[in-house]
DNA sequence: TTGTAGGCGTTATCAT
DNA sequence: ATGATAACGCCTACAA
């Protein structure tokens, strides 16, 4: 706060700038006399060290870059409040950048992160290819890139996410236990998890001998502009209804999708779960607020968060040649949490 | 990204560290010629001048603190994100805090953030009282500190928020409308707004002749553990129903509440708006895919993001002594935007 | 047009 | 136990 230096309290105590520096430092050189009258003085004239000089002498900032698609899903505030609670832990302050999902705008958050002056950068993607060559060039550089949530990803590093596979499976099943075969999945467009969701959702119809309508599978892409996703939603939904076998369930692969159709459906009239059964990733707290209370795929945002940042400080600290270390990808477990939106009774 | 410096650059290419600074930053005093080359080899190497030297050099971060409560609300996670798109814009970063609601966690964010380098924090404090000496230290030494959303705050310098007052003399106001006189207000505990908000209830119910009931004034603190806050809520309400004169209206002060209630009030099977309407504070994005959709009093973000970060801009590069300006604050209108949880049809 | 020197606030090394 | 010096990487008078 104080705009008192180092320096100046050399001075003002008639002693050597280098002496302050150890005192303060608690150096086994100084005596606990000057020591005392060091501290003392420091702490009545509010002393802080500047950070600037201090990190540039030691040649680290102490800052961890944080790059997210974007912030406004239950899952990526929780991420980023456990991020933010290891980090502080751990001591290490992190400066946050959202993609928007978009290519251009990560680049520039990269650039603008390895540019202010981070230790490490944790990621989400936009996509599976986004800037492949920028996070290859900065990883093989000084900053240790870890990446998370969006896994599916060309770079050789430490990876945290989960099996989307897996999870999309056993939601599947969950609403083929209810007898609920033609289902609805709606997909965003161009995200990395995406092909791995659709994976699991197909596995499951497979193995349970149901066919697989194509047309089943719909794509939307919201990045641009979330107000028109209900629009989109609503005429896809009528149009299925009105086909001559209509959906009885449905698989929402992303937080967004998954709130947004409850309301397209009670605007429609459409009950739930009598109707359409839905279930899908969401990890929103209130899901017993919702209409009606929503059966989701909850994905375990602490452990992400502090796995990944675990993993990057590790790399941080880590002295040895980059090519020696060998990473892993930690595929964390999901949790079906059923409700009311797929019971039958 | 690339480890070269200035320095090496220089040795390269035969000229000296100056020449190659001046170049590099388009000085007069140097030839096309040489800056081409030295431009050229630059790109070609990936220089990256060193942040942290620069800024040591120029005094300033070009970062900023930001410190909010708990970013768990779609309240929150907007303010972020448009505060982020201007920070940006203005070329700043910006470090993220959270207070979580607590006067420690908010101290510690604050010397974090002062001992990291920001160039000014934008704050919405815990409660009225918190840090204040602190804060004011702060602000009267070279960091400037604006306060936003939680502006009822003593520390002399801009704030930005809304009409606390007003906006809730509105809603409840849309209550008494439908003739719901007899409205329990929810409030968190201890949050410097929850007063200003209160004194528009009580004011809208008196300018309608409407006893003021001071058990319907429900003061929950949902800070420490929001699992909890379900249960509680439950017995409230529970309690209320229960007795001779059940209230047939909510107002929920803060969103964290008024979403949470309708899981309960669905939960009990007690219909909404039919027995009991709801109305809050909300910046829920899918309001309709709440249980019924959700009446809210929403908060302008992007203009009080951008107004809030305009402000610290301005007192971080202004050159006048920081007593001769005179502060504003700064009342954004809410507007309220209605939906099922109150319409009787 | 280019180069030299000093300094920003620290810390580390090496004297004294 | 304390102090002098150099250095981190960059910028900027000023000198050449």
């Amino acid at each position: 706060m104080a705009k008192i230096t180092l320096k100046e309290i050399a001075k003002r105590l008639h002693l050597s700038p280098s002496t302050i520096s150890k005192a303060l430092n608690d150096s086994y050189e100084i005596s606990e006399e000057t020591k005392r009258k060091v501290r003392e003085f420091a702490q009545r004239h509010n002393y802080q060290p500047n950070p600037l000089a201090k990190y540039l002498k030691l040649g680290k900032t102490n800052n961890i870059g944080v790059l997210l698609p974007n912030i406004q899903t239950s899952f990526s505030a929780q991420l980023l409040r456990y991020l933010h609670k290891s980090a502080i832990h751990n001591s290490y302050n992190f400066i946050l950048m959202q993609s928007i999902d978009n290519e251009k705008d990560e680049e520039r958050a990269l650039l603008t992160l390895t540019n202010q002056g981070v230790d490490g950068i944790l990621i989400a993607p936009v996509s599976e290819t986004s800037n492949q060559q920028l996070l290859s060039d900065i990883h093989n550089n000084n900053c240790p890139v870890v990446i998370f949530d969006r896994i599916h990803y060309n770079l050789d590093t430490h990876k945290v996410g989960i099996d989307n596979v897996r999870s999309t499976y056993l939601a599947t099943e969950e609403l083929i236990k209810i007898n609920r075969k033609n289902i609805i999945a709606f997909c965003g467009k161009n995200i990395g998890v995406t092909q791995y969701r659709l994976e699991g959702y197909r596995k499951a119809l497979e193995d349970y001998n149901i066919p697989i309508k194509e047309e089943n599978i719909i794509y939307i892409d919201y990045r641009k502009s979330l107000t028109k996703i209900d629009e989109g939603l609503k005429k896809i939904i009528i149009r299925h209804m009105r086909s001559n076998d209509p959906p009885n369930a449905i698989l929402g692969t992303t937080e967004t999708l998954t709130t947004r159709v409850l309301g397209v459906l009670a605007d429609l009239k459409i009950q739930v779960p009598k109707e359409i059964a839905v279930i899908g990733f969401s990890n929103i707290e209130f899901a017993n607020s919702l209409n009606p209370a929503l059966s989701t795929v909850h994905q375990p945002t602490e452990e992400m968060a502090s796995t990944a940042l675990r993993l990057l400080l590790d790399l941080i600290n880590s002295k040895r040649d980059r090519s020696q270390i060998d990473f892993q990808t930690i595929l964390l477990e999901t949790s079906i949490q059923l409700r009311k939106s797929t019971m039958l009774t």
